[in-house]
RNA sequence: GGGCGCUUAGCUCAGCUGGUUAGAGCAUCUCGUUUACACCGAGAGGGUCGAGGGUUCGAAUCCCCCAGCGCCCACCA
């Protein structure tokens, strides 16, 4: 026997198990057909930078259900993948280059020039990453690894791109959108933030009307004023009146506007409009047919129509145009400390200005798609997968949200004026239009602009599996099993991914059922720092870097602290102490082993007849351990699975059969039950389970099967020596006294029966005092109650 | 304004469909180096399960109401 060391050092094993695993092929679905397919496809971490926290939490969780598969038996397919990620990669890059002291890098690098750098900053961030996720234990497989910003996907995205505009729901249209002027592109709305800003609250004299702004900036073009229908103080004023009135820049004439909008309650229930830069007035206009004119230009400078005050920034001019009013007697009274929101771009930070612009949209309400017999709109059939339970979201409240988020969609802006990402495949000559990939000829010019991030990675499940073309991996392993990722990138991603699925695969001939993305999603909560806020790099006494924590306490270690103590959906604090008590466990594993290594002897079957009653013991908890595990992790409790096993293994078997062990010891029971352990702890802990596989199995060279593709565990019903039914017999013995309190009615039946059942001293043979209620209701002792209701029989 | 989540031991949290005497880790205290492990073992203390009502033989769990904290969505003229 080799000198085993006391303490477990991952270092001295993780990097070489890992080369290992990936040279064996194991990473790779089994091609064999008659194994079921069980698919997941990584959410394709940003290839921008590092790995974070909640990188490391999606990678521990898929993992463990990527390997709990595999040794179920299944052909299962865990796809790797990074995404170039659009705004924000292009972001960082200029921002790096404005660091370096260039101050316009798209002007001094040109279109070529700069995505020529963000490619090489890319490609850079890809390794790092790779490097990363490997050290995480990932077990998926390389040899299929993507990007979101391959040939291969750009094929796909333009495939998608043309077919939705055949179909009539890609358009162009001029709309208002949501302008980023740092960032000098659009976003989507779920792209916004809103930060709580006070600002002054100022009332003018319009006329015959007060009305009220934050902005006054954008008040030039107003002409005209909106109150509602049923406002009794306005019913003079009539829908198209006019008037003439004194305003910013000399007298304007003014037009009423009856309008269901407006709030009657809000301030003095009047408001002029600004359609070209906000949401609400830009709808107003167009179901009136008003006029809508830019009052700000692209970079946040006033236009011509400002006259004096043209070529300033909003906020310089915002005081000046209070004050020119005021000079003029319009100014009524200034609200100082008005609270009120700022759309900020999620991305680049920039306050973000509303803005009319010719841009690409995908149309949500148009009946387009064939499903189920009807020709749906992207709407319907977003509610229908999931109402009709082809997707499921676990946590269940999350379909509500995501319901919710559905009523609430308006159309999808999907063009960006950004340079970093799949180029709009459209050509432009005079008044020529054509959708396509290619260069349609001389004098075409192809649209400028890219599409958003999500646009191309909604296509992420089945687009890495070769789609447009039919391929073998495609018809195995899409819809894929499950998607696994923060729930809050639900509507971002998770409802995009239902959206351009469905329709892109019912469009290519699959079936509605073949037509989802996945068939459950997990959403994981957030992870925070110890007092519960959210960790971010400027707080770095709080701020867990995962590798950091890797080279300190292993990645056994840092994967069941990301998973105990977890629910989905639910946040997690996670602090260092934590994650030492993992380390801790992992190297009891490793202890417990090493007793069990010194105290092997040649002869490992069990013998039925040589059972001490601590063998029968253990053997029979062995059993349950195996199907409690098995499923709490089939029903995505992954932290209960772990905890199981973790209170059987330390509290069970090291603390209580070694012990035992050490007097009367049967060394084929004390084998066969750590081997059955590491079992259920691979997927979990991958990597000190297979180190000590490994050195158990150096003394059986014919057993030397790696633990990663060794078959999970079943319950052994040789071993289950101390039945259920056994104790509930003994138990109804026990009670069986009781039944003359028949005749004294059920009330106190039961209290007796409680007393007894609870008194009794023996009642670690209660196993299920429910079923023993139960069962003795149906002896008519008692009325058995659920959800408040008497149960009948 | 609408919705969701959380509130359980000093701290961080489990507790799945109501059912053994409400659990774990860390922390605290006592004892202990014995065929693995001090990153350990044996044991102890510590909880009216946020407040109040209700249903039930039985409630941390189900229902109602209230409070505090957090999050999401909508609106914010």
């Amino acid at each position: 026997m080799k000198e085993i060391p006391k303490t477990y050092s991952p270092k001295d094993h993780e990097d070489s198990l890992y080369k290992m695993w990936e040279k064996s092929g194991a990473f790779a679905p089994d091609p064999d057909p008659k194994k079921k397919p069980y698919s997941i496809m990584m959410p394709p971490p940003n290839a921008t930078g590092t790995l974070h926290l909640g990188h490391a939490t999606m990678l521990a969780i898929e993992d463990i259900l990527i390997r709990f598969k595999r040794m179920q038996g299944f052909s299962a397919l865990y796809l790797p993948g990074t995404d170039h990620a659009a705004i924000a990669t292009q972001s960082v890059v200029e921002k790096k280059f404005q660091e370096g002291g260039m101050k316009n890098p798209r002007e001094t690098l040109g279109r070529e020039g700069l995505l020529k750098a963000i490619r090489e900053f890319v490609e850079d961030s890809k390794k790092t990453i790779r490097g990363q996720v490997r050290k995480m234990g990932t077990s998926c497989d390389w040899s299929r690894e993507r990007y979101t910003f391959s040939d291969e996907m750009n094929h796909a995205v333009n495939t998608l791109f043309k077919m939705m505009y055949e179909d009539g729901l890609i358009y162009r249209g001029g709309r208002i959108v949501n302008w980023d002027p740092k960032m000098q592109t659009t976003v989507a709305d779920d792209e916004l933030e809103y930060l709580e800003e006070k600002a002054p609250f100022y009332t003018f004299q319009y006329g015959p009307f007060q009305i009220s702004t934050s902005r006054p900036e954008t008040k030039f073009g107003d002409k005209y004023v909106v109150m509602h229908p049923d406002d009794k103080r306005y019913k003079k004023y009539k829908h198209g009146d006019t008037f003439e009135c004194e305003w910013i820049n000399g007298p304007v004439t003014a037009t009423i506007i009856k309008d269901e909008a407006v709030d009657p309650a809000f301030g003095t229930g009047v408001m002029t409009i600004t359609p070209w830069h906000d949401a609400v007035d830009f709808e107003i206009a167009e179901r009136h047919k008003l006029d809508k004119e830019q009052i700000i230009d692209f970079d946040g400078t006033l236009l011509e129509i400002a006259e004096g005050f043209v070529g300033m920034p909003i906020q310089k001019a915002r005081p000046l145009i209070v004050k020119k009013l005021e000079e003029k007697g319009l100014l009524v009274n200034i609200q100082e400390d008005y609270v009120h929101n700022v759309a900020v771009s999620y991305r680049g930070k920039g306050v973000v200005e509303p803005q009319i612009m010719k841009q690409w949209f995908v149309d949500v309400n148009k009946p387009a798609i064939d499903w189920k017999g009807k020709k749906l709109s992207i709407k319907e059939v977003l509610q229908d997968t999931v109402r009709s339970g082809m997707i499921r979201i676990v946590p269940d409240r999350f379909e509500k949200i995501y319901f919710h988020w559905i009523d609430n969609l308006r159309d999808w802006c999907i063009s960006r004026q950004i340079w970093w990402g799949h180029r709009i495949p459209v050509w432009y000559k005079g008044k020529e239009l054509k959708v396509q990939a290619e260069n349609p000829g001389k004098g075409w010019t192809q649209d400028g602009d890219t599409l958003d991030t999500w646009f191309s990675s909604q296509l992420w499940t089945f687009s890495t599996l070769g789609w447009p073309e039919k391929t073998p991996d495609l018809l195995r392993f899409a819809p894929s099993s499950v998607l696994e990722t923060g729930y809050d990138i639900l509507f971002f991603w998770v409802a995009r991914m239902i959206l351009g699925t469905t329709y892109a695969l019912r469009k290519t001939g699959f079936s509605e059922e073949k037509s989802i993305p996945f068939k459950d999603v997990y959403l994981h909560g957030l992870i925070r720092d110890i007092r519960g806020k959210k960790m971010s790099k400027s707080n770095p006494e709080t701020c867990i870097d995962p590798l950091d924590m890797i080279e300190k306490y292993g990645t056994d270690a840092v994967r069941l602290s990301l998973v105990i103590g977890g629910t989905p959906g639910n946040d997690m604090r996670l602090y260092e102490e934590k994650i030492a008590g993992y380390r801790n466990f992992v190297n009891k594993i490793w202890n417990g082993s090493r007793f069990v290594m010194l105290n092997l002897d040649s002869e490992d079957k069990i013998d039925l007849k040589k059972l001490s009653r601590a063998d029968k013991w253990i053997l029979t908890r062995l059993n349950e351990i195996i199907e409690k595990v098995t499923e709490h992790l089939e029903n995505y409790r992954l932290s209960e699975a772990g905890l199981t096993v973790y209170d059987f293994f330390w509290g069970e078997y090291c603390d209580w059969y070694l012990e035992i062990s050490k007097v009367l010891k049967n060394p084929a029971v004390l084998k066969h039950v750590l081997q059955t352990s590491l079992t259920l702890m691979h997927p979990f802990m991958p990597f000190v389970t297979e180190a000590i596989w490994g050195a158990l199995a150096e003394s059986e060279p014919k057993k030397s099967k790696m633990l990663m593709t060794t078959d999970w565990p079943k319950p052994n019903p040789k071993f289950a020596f101390f039945s259920e039914a056994d104790e509930m017999e003994r138990i109804m013995d026990l009670i069986a006294g009781i039944r003359v309190l028949r005749a004294e009615g059920n009330v106190e039946a039961a209290k007796k029966i409680h007393a007894i059942v609870i008194a009794h001293e023996d009642t670690a043979l209660v196993q299920d005092k429910a079923e023993v209620i139960k069962r003795l209701a149906n002896l008519g002792q008692l009325d058995i109650h659920e959800n408040g209701k008497k149960v009948e029989k």
